[in-house]
DNA sequence: TGACTATATGTCTATATCGACATATACTAT
DNA sequence: ATAGTATATGTCGATATAGACATATAGTCA
């Protein structure tokens, strides 16, 4: 099976984000924040919107100068369904996510903290066993400092993510 | 041109740091810290493995059960080469390098954290303005409050970093 | 003894993705 | 005028990667 594709998903938020979107202003969306979770390069996206488009997930609306996709019912509820599938640890999907749900009320902002703070707190308990079985003298440390400086840096991030993560979740209620 | 491969320093540095894997260990390998940051599949390694061992990275070492493969003297100096490669933003290799350094006194250490911590300022820096520009009114927060979230999240997680940087260089003075 | 799981290595195929190449218009600075 | 850059879209080839399929041995549990 091939791997899971996110992009169409990816396009299909930014559409339903921004109202509508041209494939170039996608290709340049991706020098934004969501860059930071996700890129893709031209050659990808103009194929992938005309392949949405035969899926009905999006329809276009052309002005002469540009080709402008937007986002369909059928693409809204595409959208959500993904939105609303439970994370995992391994995609590291949240961000990207959570970028994609405007409303602050939207049930699915507390659905997805929810499902990242599970995450979180058993990454946290998982790195700080790892922390006293593979670092349990001044030996090990020494002999592996970037390693030791990594996981140590992992655990404080994972600290900082949760007590975030539980505030935003207090603020919600 | 193709894509930078970033797989066979990968593999340079897990040997390097562990003195002799076998292909499978390696795949192991990648359910710990360095999956954070880096995953091959075996049908990637093996084939990998092979091809550094004819270019003279690695050598092998069979004792019936497992080959075992380990850094030559050609593979130690192409992967400090690579650790000594100016790091930029977009590639996300500071975890992974810093991984590979063991000893504190390495120069690459304070070189590594030199050069991340620039890059993060800077990206601190832009991210400032990005919500200053994005986020002008309480009417943008409420109609995009995923992306406020995750920009906040994000200036708050590269101030960490950058303190944390800041620290371990003071450390090694 | 037989089923199951872990160890161990290998190949093959499908595809996701990038970078190169191509083309055309619009704007802008010299 | 004209060279250069930004906008805008498209196709094609190379390759990196995952997952399927295959095989063999060693250990374990019932």
């Amino acid at each position: 099976m091939p791997k899971r594709r996110i992009l169409p998903y990816v396009l299909l938020g930014l559409i339903n984000n921004k109202g509508k979107l041209s494939g170039y202003q996608i290709s340049q969306e991706f020098k934004n924040e969501v860059g930071e979770f996700w890129h893709a390069s031209h050659s990808q996206i103009y194929p992938e919107l005309a392949r949405m488009k035969t899926d009905g997930w999006l329809e276009d609306e052309d002005d002469g100068k540009s080709t402008y996709y937007l986002i369909t019912k059928l693409g809204q509820s595409t959208l959500r369904a993904w939105l609303a599938e439970p994370l995992n640890d391994d995609d590291n999907l949240f961000s990207l996510k959570l970028y994609f749900i405007r409303d602050q009320r939207d049930p699915l902002m507390e659905h997805l903290l929810t499902q990242e703070l599970a995450i979180n707190q058993d990454k946290y308990a998982h790195l700080q066993k790892r922390l006293e079985t593979v670092f349990f003298d001044e030996q090990q440390i020494s002999e592996n400092y970037g390693h030791y400086l990594i996981l140590t840096r992992a655990i404080e991030r994972e600290k900082n993510h949760i007590a975030w993560l539980q505030n935003n979740l207090k603020r919600l209620v």
